[in-house]
Formats: C-alpha cells, sequence, structure tokens
DNA sequence: TTGTATGCGTTATCAC
DNA sequence: GTGATAACGCATACAA
C-alpha cells in the first residue's frame, strides 16, 4: 500500500504528482487551476494521478503567493443564538459551494469587540468578513482587515442620511423591515388591537431601534397612537419577566409585538404559564425572525419573517462581486421582510 | 491607487516593522514567538512598532514553514441544531484562547460525507478535525488529513471490545451514558412508571444506539422488562407525529424517554396539545442533552445532562496533547452524564 | 502549450 | 543574543 512519495502521513505535494505523472511541477499547477492553459488530455492525466495520491494543493502556500485564502471570517457574539445559527448554517453551505470556508470568531456576548480580536482575525488574512455584530464601526474594523472589506448587515432608520459614505469602503446588505411590520400591525388592528406594546431587544443593537422606530412610525399612519416600550434583551428570560411586570405592576397590552422569537416564547410562556392569559383571546403576540421552532405547537407563531435563503444569496453574492473587483465603490443589495401568520393573532 | 509601505490597505509586513525599529527581520519574527531567546527591550520596541503599525505576522506563511495552521476543523451535519450549536460556541471560544480559530464544514444531514468534502476540507490543512459525524470511519478520514489527528466523539457501547486499534490512528473522547440514563430510569421507577417508551434518534447514530442499549440494560437490572421503542430522528416533527402514533394507534406508556430534548419538545407538545394528556401526571418525559431551552417554562424537561464545558475542555486537551506528540499512540478522555431534575417527572 | 525563474511572508538552521 | 540564508508549496511573468 505505499508508494512513492509515500504519503501515508505528511501530504502528497505537486512535485510527487509531478514526478509520478513525467511532467513539469508548474503543469500539476495549472491542472488545478481551470482558467490556465494546458492540454485537456495532460490535464486529466495529472488529475487522475493526484486522485491517486491523494493529492491537494495547499491552500496555505497558494494563499500566500495568489493573496487569496478562500477564508470567510464570520463574527458572530453567539453562535447559539437560534437566528444566527441558521444563518451560520445556511451561509456555510453556500461558501462551501463557491470554494470557500467558514472561519468563526465569537466577541463577547455583550457586543465588545476589542482590537485583540480583531487583530488575532486578520493573522487568518479572510478574504472577506461578516460581522453580525453592531457596536464596530467600519472604520475599527477596516483597520485589521488587510485587504478584505467588511459586509454590514444593516438595518436602515426611517429619515436616515443614507448616501454611501467613501471613506471607509464597506459592503452592506440593507435589510428593510418596514413591509413584515407593517402587515403585523395591519393584522393586529384588523383583530382590535388597541395598546401595542414592543418588547425591545438590546438597545444597543441598530435591528432594534430600526424595528422601534419603524413600529412607531407604522402605528401613526395607522392612527393607533405610541406603543408602549417594554425593556428587553433578545433572551427569552428576561422577556418572561418584563411580560410578568407589564401585568402585575404595569396595565397590561392587548398585543405585544416582540423584537425577535426568542423574547416571544418568553412572552407567551408568561402569559399562558404565568399569568394564566389567553393567547391569542386576550393578547396576541408577535415576533420577529421567523427561527425554526416558530412552527411548534407550543408556540406556533405569528412572525415577521427574512428569508433566510434569500438573505444567504445576498451576502455570498456580496462576496463574490467584492472579489471580482476590489476597488469597486462601496456595494449594496437589498433584502425585505413579510408576515408569516400562525395562531398567536386572531 | 495605494501606496506600499502606508498599512491603510495591503496589510504591514515583518519587514517594515523591522525597518522602522532598526531591527532585523529575524528579530521581529522572535519577537512574536515568546519561547525564542530576545533581549526583552528588543522585543518591547518591536511590539510596540508593530502595534503602531497594526502589523500581525501572516499566518498562511507562517503555517507554511511551521507546519502548524492554527486551524482547527469542525464538521458538522446540522449548525443549527440545537445541541451543536451550543457545542461549537464553546469549542469556538476555548480554541480562540488557545489562539486557534474554527473552521466550519458541513456535510449533508443525512450523515452522508463525500470524499469532495473531505479534499476540500483537506486543502486548508488543519492542524486537528474534530468529526461530529458519525458515519465515516476514521480510516477513510484519516487519509484526507495530512498530518492531523483526528478526534471522535464516541459513546461506547455495553460488553464491547474497546480495545483500541494502532492503526489508523484517531483519538477519542469516550462519553459514558449509564449513570444519567440510570438515575433518569431510578427517578421514573420512583414515581411508579412501568411503561416506558423510547423515542429513537436517527438509527444510523451511534450515540443513539448506545443510548438505546444502555436503556435496555438499565431497565432489566431494575427487573422493568422491555422499554418499547418508537421510530424518531432527532426532530421535533418527528417525535410529535410519533408520539400522537403510540396513543392513538399504539398501547401508550407511562413514560417517554426521549433521545434528545428537541425530540422531547416534541413529546410534550403532542402529548399536551394533541393528544390532552397532563405531563407528569398521566405520561413523564425525560430529554437527553440539557439544550438551554429545556429549562424554558413550556418544557421545564426533566434531562440527561452533559457538562458541556467540561466537554469541551476535553477536546481542547486532546487537541493540545496531540500537537504537543504527534506520535504518541491512540489518546482518550472521559465524560460523564448525570440527570437534571425538572418538571416532566414527578 | 510548456518549462524556467522568481517571489509570496514567515520560521528553522546555522553560524557568529 | 543576534543575523544571514535556506526552506515551505504554490502561482505567475516571461521566455521558448
Amino acid at each position: 500500500m505505499s508508494i512513492a512519495g509515500e504519503p501515508g502521513r505528511g501530504r502528497a505535494t505537486a512535485e510527487m504528482v509531478a514526478a509520478k505523472a513525467n511532467v513539469s511541477r508548474v503543469a500539476v499547477s495549472r491542472a488545478f487551476n481551470p482558467h490556465t492553459s494546458l492540454k485537456p488530455e495532460k490535464r486529466e492525466l495529472i488529475l487522475r494521478i493526484a486522485k491517486e495520491l491523494d493529492y491537494t494543493p495547499d491552500r496555505a502556500a497558494r494563499a500566500l503567493v495568489s493573496g487569496r485564502s478562500h477564508l470567510v471570517g464570520v463574527i458572530v457574539p453567539d453562535v447559539c443564538s437560534h437566528w444566527e445559527s441558521q444563518e451560520i448554517d445556511a451561509l456555510t453551505t453556500a461558501l462551501q459551494n463557491e470554494g470557500f470556508a467558514t472561519l468563526l470568531f465569537k466577541t463577547r456576548t455583550d457586543y465588545s469587540m476589542d482590537e485583540q480580536l480583531l487583530a488575532y482575525m486578520r493573522g487568518f488574512n479572510p478574504d472577506s468578513v461578516i460581522a453580525f455584530v453592531e457596536n464596530v464601526k467600519p472604520k475599527t474594523l477596516v483597520r485589521f482587515l488587510g485587504r478584505a472589506v467588511p459586509i454590514y448587515v444593516n438595518y436602515p432608520f426611517e429619515n436616515e442620511d443614507d448616501t454611501p459614505v467613501a471613506e471607509p469602503l464597506y459592503d452592506r446588505l440593507n435589510v428593510f423591515q418596514h413591509n413584515g411590520i407593517d402587515q403585523a400591525v395591519a393584522l393586529l388592528q384588523g383583530f382590535g388591537a388597541k395598546r401595542i406594546a414592543y418588547l425591545s431587544g438590546l438597545s444597543k443593537s441598530r435591528a432594534n431601534v430600526s424595528r422601534e422606530r419603524t413600529l412607531r412610525r407604522v402605528m401613526r399612519e395607522r392612527g393607533m397612537g405610541e406603543p408602549q416600550i417594554i425593556p428587553g434583551d433578545f433572551t427569552y428570560d428576561t422577556a418572561y419577566r418584563s411580560t410578568v411586570d407589564l401585568f402585575r405592576i404595569g396595565q397590561g397590552a392587548d398585543a405585544i409585538f416582540a423584537a425577535n422569537d426568542v423574547g416571544a416564547f418568553g412572552v407567551l410562556d408568561a402569559l399562558r404559564h404565568e399569568l394564566n392569559l389567553r393567547v391569542p383571546e386576550d393578547v396576541k403576540v408577535v415576533g420577529f425572525d421567523d427561527i425554526a421552532q416558530s412552527h411548534w405547537k407550543s408556540f406556533n407563531l405569528t412572525t415577521v419573517k427574512f428569508d433566510l435563503d434569500e438573505r444567504v444569496r445576498c451576502l455570498v453574492r456580496l462576496i463574490l462581486r467584492r472579489l471580482n473587483a476590489p476597488d469597486a465603490p462601496s456595494l449594496e443589495e437589498t433584502l425585505n421582510t413579510r408576515l408569516v401568520v400562525r395562531g398567536t393573532v386572531g
């Protein structure tokens, strides 16, 4: 079972393949780079021998000379948060299909991201970086990226000056939340809800702030007054406590719009198991995200949905476009939201 | 467009730092490798200049010559499956602290893993690989790993010949499930359960087979006869359907032991919302994993727990031990389970 | 179409 | 303790 070159441990190298195929080392390199010119039969031969020897080009070496690591850094505060884990999953699959690998970096859950982590990350030379964190300014991030251009998932505010800034360069996925929120409020209104409470997410989060502002505007447009804001941080436990407080200490509400699905679960459990209220008869509940659990019978949650697959496609497209045109000005993609109606409003 | 030597785009190199600090390029390299000998003041100076220039050693170049990529490959079928996402999260944090980055690879959910993915992964030259998949034999995996030694999470069977095999070399984390299962069955027995059903996980899964066998043995030892096996695949939906079938078509049960927590959630929802049975009065339920959701009020699940932190520590220890002794024989670590008692048994 | 020569940024091996 | 020099494995400009 031993072969010339002995690839038992320590991988086969291009040189070994070249030797066995009676070609030059360069030919082997070319065989693995589709756009180069090489006689088809020769390429075929080389690829066959390579397979025999279990040879794959070393990406570290390739990265060194080509300046492409084929690594995409993903910075997350929490891998196991439901929405993010679904997004990482889909993103990894999509990137894999394009020949990239996902490199995971974890920040602290409080959204802080120190320069040490950034410097550490840069050492791996990612071709691109997707930041799920929101507290780090592009200006800071860019310093640590070498040639990579960061991608931000952006939740545009109402009335915000949105002209792209030239410096520093970063690409954006703009997620417009208006449609879904408007549909949700219309549904609530149609079922007679008057007093709507908004269970906030982390106050630092742009996604949260944007949701709250949009909700405010939509309700105003529909002549429904102001939503009552109750404190939250995207977690189940806080949502649970806040809901109990809203009804035990505060004035209660006809409907609760939660900043995310997991928070909505906490709301539901508090309403049903602690406050003995019926959903949707006594209180209606709407979430945000449409994570996989939302269709579970315990929750059966009406929620504002992102299209995950479309979202991932946008991100991958941004990466590829940027790699094809490293000097292009700021790139953008756009995504919308829509309402998924289940059992918690009615 | 941009000026070379300027750290704006295109990172600073060791040479630039050397020039600015008036030292040799080699000194810069040494400054970043703690165990090398360098006059402390000199090291300090270099590190300061490096910080000024935002310099970090390029890991691709370093990997090329040192043979260490500081990349740990993690192969998962499903990032968003609850237990795995928690494990990936903890693992990434732990690895990051040791200077490694997590490289994510996704297999198909059906546990298949083709050689194309393996070859692809190997190109990145991971220092170590942790396989959460169970259908790939070490013998196959090793072919694609170069110098890395794979780590398997192993669920030893009862009465299994467990002498480590010399060839191929791989390291193992042995998870003994007996303690937790025994405690769970004792609790069920203490509360008078006689007919226990086991909601199976994927039948191909070693973890599942081991759980089932251990449950069988524990029940036999306690004079409780055989468990009834109902089909499952670790998902909520299948668990839900199987539970309904068990009571509508089959004979029902006093208690259901689910192969994982998510399955147990499906069981709970089916019992309460579809079959109008009370838990734990009519039917008792036990899960496996103790994921974060299990303490949620909707579920409040009694479950067999792995200690996640301990598990991650074991994995990291295996990686470090192996890197320190690449030629050592098969390494092992051991982990136990225990019962977490909540509200679904009583 | 093919081969030769060079360089990518770093660490290891020697000398001193 | 320090510096020159040689790898590491690959891709590309250039010459043939």
